[in-house]
DNA sequence: CTTACTTCCGTAGTCAAGTACGGAGTCAAG
DNA sequence: CTTGACTCCGTACTTGACTACGGAAGTAAG
């Protein structure tokens, strides 16, 4: 049972730095069993792979799209490689969500786009262009 | 100064309902001044029209892709037809940001229907192509 | 070996965004 | 003119997602 006696990967503290996030919050998604502890190969400090990085990067990136940690949970369980059957379901449930989003989100760019463009010509007089973007029922 | 005798709008409970709130929602709202408090033309109970409807329905959309209610709040704000010149910088720059979200969710969108795709056809072993999908730098 | 910086870990505190509660007032129906 | 449902309002509680704190132990530089 020999322990790899060269170092490798980075500290909680790098990893925190590299992603732009707190040391806590890492440790808070190892609690949460969203970020997998690595064992502590080398010493009794752990050391994080290029792949908990991602990882970090994607769960950020996700929460400013809207999701939360348990909606990013459930799309970083979705590529496993097991439960095909159920994965595609949900997969599919996910994709129907994220094309609502990605419909509003346009909507919004629009009304964004029009408003520059009309403050460049200084018009004047509107009916919220922006609330407007959304105004649709939506069920 | 006479009162309008005949009523006109929704009661909070009623907005609540359609736009698929609790009723502490839109008072929490009108606390927060995300949402005008009507004045009661008609008795002593608050009546409230489409556009409250409208706007109610605009917090949750946009809440749901990622903004806070201070975003919501600056979004709000941008087509109230003054300040052009500050209004047309602060667009942009939230133009910018939602040019980002779409981009993140497109790659989400893509990595998902590939997903739904290879499931369909029992495909094994795979990298994670929904981490893959957020995993550049992003800065 | 000492010193300074990290890490580790548990527990507690914070902040945004609600949610719940309770008592008083209002309104429409019977 | 009472009854039952709803509104109003202030205050307090909850939840998700962190963030801070404090002490013990590990580690790297001098």
């Amino acid at each position: 049972m020999l322990k790899p006696l060269i170092k490798s990967g980075i500290t909680v503290g790098q990893l925190a730095q590299t992603a732009a996030v707190n040391v806590e919050t890492i440790r808070y998604y190892q609690r949460i069993g969203l970020l997998p502890l690595p064992n502590r190969d080398y010493g009794s400090i752990r050391r994080y792979s290029a792949d908990d990085l991602k990882r970090v990067r994607f769960i950020k990136r996700a929460q400013a799209l809207g999701f939360s940690l348990d909606e990013v949970a459930l799309l970083l369980g979705l590529s496993d490689g097991k439960h095909c059957a159920e994965t595609e379901v949900l997969a599919q449930k996910k994709l129907t969500m994220v094309e609502e989003k990605l419909a509003d989100l346009a909507a919004i760019q629009k009304a964004l786009k029009g408003l520059v463009t009309k403050c460049a010509k200084g018009s004047r007089g509107c009916g919220c262009p922006i609330i407007d973007a959304l105004a649709a029922d939506g069920m």
